[in-house]
Order: C-alpha cells, then structure tokens, then sequence
DNA sequence: TATTGTTATACTCTATAACTATA
DNA sequence: TATAGTTATAGAGTATAACAATA
C-alpha cells in the first residue's frame, strides 16, 4: 500500500505540471462513464437538457461551444437512440425545440453516478487536506471559466 | 468586475458538482491548445514522447489508454505531419520505435505553454486561497490517477 | 437581408476483427 | 502459439461551405 506521503508545499507545482494533471483527469474521466456508450459530447448535452430543460438547438451549439452542424448531427444521434427529442419552436417557425426524453434523464443519471463513483474513488485516496482541496479547486475553477465565458 | 467572494465551506461541493467543474475543464483546457491543429490526443502522444523518449508502438497505446490501431492510425498522422518518425527497434524485429522530431518537439512546447497559459489565466481570478488549493489538488488528483493505474 | 437549421463533404478519433510477420 | 503491428471496416465527433425555410 506504499503510502506517498506528500509536500505539499515545497513542490512548486508550475503551470505545466497542472496542466499535465489535467490532462490525466480528462482521460480518467472519459473512460469512467460507459452506461450507454455515450461521448463526453453526448452526455454533456443529455446533462445539459435535464438540468435546463427543453433548448433551441442553436443555443446547445453556443453552449457547448460546438458548431451547429455539430450540434444537428449530435441531436439526431441522441435521438435516434430515444435520449431527446425534437418538437416545434411555436414562438419561431425556424427553431427547434430540443428536450430530454425519461430515457435519457435515466441515462443522464446513470452516467453521472458513474463519473461521480469514479472522481470519488480518486478523492479517498487522497489525505485530508488534500480532499479540502480538492474541494475548493474544482469549484473555484469551473467558475473562473464560466466567469471568463460570459465575459467574453 | 463584480468579484464574487466564495465561501469555501458552507456550499458543500458534492462528487456531483465537482464532476461537473471537471468536464467544464476539459472542454476550456481542449479549446485552449491550437498550434499545429492537434486534437487532445495527438497533443498527449507527442508530449509524452517528449518527456519520455522513444517508445513502442504497443506501449505508446497502453500508456494512453488506447487500442493498437489506434495509435497506428494516430502515429501515421503525426508522421504525415512531420511531427514524429517510425524507427525499427534493433532488439525485436517486430517492434517500432516512435520518436518525436524536432518539430514535434517544438510544436509540442508551444502548445503545452498555450494551455499552461489558459489555465494561468484562470488561476489568476481565484482567490489566493483557492489559488493555493489549485496547486494542492490538481498534482494529488494525478498522483491518484497514477497510482490507480499502476494498480490495476 | 439575417437567422435557424440541415445537407454535403472531409477530417480526426475510436473500436473490433482479420491479417502479416517475427519470436 | 503468442506478440507486434497493420489493414479493413464502421461509427462518433468535429469543422466549413452550401443550402432551405422562416423572420
């Protein structure tokens, strides 16, 4: 169980470390969810929909940052596997109305558990302090981005 | 600028909404990187060919965490490019030996300091707290992420 | 004329299965 | 027979350009 015990302090972690550290956790939290057989793109627009509710499929596009063709091709995926579906914009002829099906919400569920199973076995192996820290990063981070988002 | 100032404990950060922070960094430290027009895992190869040295096809895959063909089809692209080379492997006349160019090399820097610089840019919004955190917690997670690995 | 969405086209990324060559 | 790598095939994810329909 060769227990690491760490310095927390004198291992001046540069940026480049951190990003290195990043990268490591894309990867591990890509691979964590698999209910489904969903993409990262997948299920953020499934977890996007059940969270928000119903959405044009123009505004998906601008908030996942994707293009919107991207954003059509994706929709008709998650709808061909029953997880969405389209219906009219009665406000504008032109628009679609993207929402979630029961499906999906379950899947959504499922998958987010799965990703929070996977972070959480990460996070108890870590020491106290560092999970305090952990705790305050993640956070602090996804805020700076959506802060740096709408500023932009 | 309105600075919102965070409590840092009362909003308790459930593995829920941590994963969500996780996936928003994924998807900000993925648009950050654009020299060269690689994809995260075209960036990651070259970058761990830079750190590490020449590497086995076979092992180049485990170590990414992808298929054989995969990383046939990845290293062929980045040879297209110029961006890295086959050698035989004298030991074993199966084996190839992938090794960075100097081009490579330098493409790779620069887009480790664009993403070393993103995330800089959100780090500098934090809180000094909460920068702190951030050096603390991304380099624990890896290790994590490392160590669970090695393990299974 | 501008906006919403889709289609067309072309890459990259990914996997499994089948194959070749060497050990 | 087992291992290293490639080829074949297929599908997801992405983008830009061209298009249709509506505002």
């Amino acid at each position: 169980m060769h227990k690491r015990v760490m310095d927390l302090s004198a291992s001046e972690a540069s940026p480049e470390d951190l990003i290195v550290a990043v990268e490591k956790m894309v990867r591990y939290v890509r691979q964590s969810a698999v209910t489904g057989g969903l993409s990262m793109a997948a299920s953020a627009v499934l977890g996007r929909l059940g969270r928000e509710g119903p959405c044009r499929l123009t505004d998906l596009a601008r908030a996942e940052g994707a293009s919107q063709p991207n954003m059509t091709q994706l929709v008709t995926r998650l709808e061909r596997a029953d997880l969405v579906r389209r219906t009219a914009d009665r406000s504008d002829g032109r628009g679609v109305l993207v929402e979630v099906t029961d499906t999906g919400r379950e899947v959504s569920r499922q998958r987010r558990a799965e990703r929070a199973q996977a972070l959480h076995l990460l996070i108890e192996e870590l020491t106290e302090p560092e999970q305090q820290a952990v705790k305050v990063a993640l956070p602090a981070l996804a805020r700076a981005i959506e802060d740096r988002q709408s500023h932009s």
